[in-house]
DNA sequence: CGGCATGTTGAATCTAATCAATCCACGTGG
DNA sequence: CCACGTGGATTGATTAGATTCAACATGCCG
């Protein structure tokens, strides 16, 4: 598989789409006829406001996105974490009033589909339609993994439990393999969407290194005891609803 | 407005509807003539359970219901409480296995609505089909909601946040006025929604009493001081997106 | 090379958890 | 009518996990 840079843009939605589902000819093509507008961001922008009215889509090209509230005396909750092929304001198709804020964490390059064509696309192709849908469900159901993280998981838990999580994300749309992935994520960050301070979460990544169950540097991850990651976080992939063909 | 209780099934639904979005003629009278199986269940009862697969949406027509994940060492997670006229498993139309369990938490009556009939509602009238989208949009947004007061907010801020919440659901739907609302809701079943334990609830709970910020008792919530009560939790109603007309 | 964001570590503190006992309201049966 | 059982609420004492504050190290970028 090419890297996604050199990749047509709609190529990289489909990527998506076909890591959660089966699509038929037509509705490829009708995907990769979607119209889009291109645009390069550095590290730490905002692509969208709390209280913006989206009258695009925002589909990932290149680069990390998350989304997030911010609250008074500066305390941040990241809601979820956003790679290549994620389309991180879906949900604005039919909610444009925003009630939070997305933000790129890396450099990224971001394509702008209009609503109009994306309404079009699932008027046409209801089924293509269903898939969306389904794909904001999905996305509901992490909400759900991370909201039992915070209320009944230790740091140690949610943060394995997160790790598997991002891997096998990746994994589906061929981002990762061997138990590696890129994470280019501060602990700030990874602190800010679990609820602890970065100070924890430093100090759980450290327990975690010496037990050898990960590694973490230079923005690569390794899994190094899978098993015991998925066994102490009591991890279940089905909530990522992700295809046999890309699950782990 | 008549007790839900006296309504046609479907006049219960076309109620919640029109709390979130404004519908035709033809659109209420597709909705008023779906087929609907009634059954009655007792408090504490598990209407679905993880791993079940839908056929059908529940629609709760009389008392409340919950959505929660259960972890090893009996913990326990609660994503969602439920009223009248909700559908606490819409998502199994595009997902149909279930990645968590829904029980009644009072006695309850629920409608079962056959997921071809929904299908064939969505294809027939496509602005219903965006509606229920929108729905399960709207329930994101909550989840999102709850995941900052599990992560940012103080116990205190979290409970002040839930009770807003609740009670302008129920307002907008005409199960509450004058800042009263039922809540039969017991401080367990609070401190799992939350991630905190019983205990703490019950201090919190005196706390916010003590300062005559509400009432509680006979599962009857009155909010004394809703301003105190907004402006401590820092509650912003906008993700509710309630129809203008229902919102408080 | 300097500057700044990020990561790391220690010590003190605090919020909320845990464990355990008691209380209370309510329904039931003798 | 009252004793009893039960689920839920309340309170106290203690502990633990995570926060806070502060200092220092590292590493990257211009």
């Amino acid at each position: 598989m090419p890297p996604a840079s050199d990749q047509n843009p709609t190529a990289i939605l489909l990527r998506k789409l076909e890591s959660i589902a089966i699509l038929t000819d037509g509705e490829r093509q009708a995907v990769a006829s979607l119209p889009m507008r291109v645009q390069s961001l550095g590290a730490r922008q905002d692509i969208l406001r709390e209280g913006d009215e989206s009258r695009h889509c925002c589909l990932i090209l290149e680069g990390w996105a998350c989304r997030y509230k911010l609250l008074s005396a500066g305390k941040r909750q990241i809601f979820s974490f956003h790679i290549v092929g994620d389309v991180p304001n879906l949900q604005s198709l039919h909610i444009p009033d925003a009630d939070h804020n997305i933000a790129t964490l890396t450099k990224a390059r971001i394509g702008y589909i209009p609503h109009d064509s994306l309404r079009a696309l699932t008027t046409n192709h209801p089924s293509v339609g269903a898939l969306l849908w389904r794909d904001t469900l999905i996305e509901a159901a992490i909400f759900r993994a991370w909201m039992v993280g915070m209320g009944r998981r230790s740091a140690f838990e949610q943060i394995a439990h997160l790790f598997c999580e991002m891997y096998l994300k990746m994994q589906a749309v061929g981002l990762a393999e061997g138990y590696r992935c890129p994470m280019p994520i501060t602990q700030a960050d990874l602190a800010d969407a679990l609820g602890l301070t970065p100070v924890h979460i430093n100090r759980v990544l450290k327990d975690m290194r010496g037990r050898a169950m990960i590694t973490l540097k230079s923005d690569m991850l390794v899994l190094e005891a899978w098993n015991e990651l998925i066994r102490v976080s009591e991890f279940d992939p089905t909530y990522l609803h992700l295809e046999a063909r890309a699950a782990g």
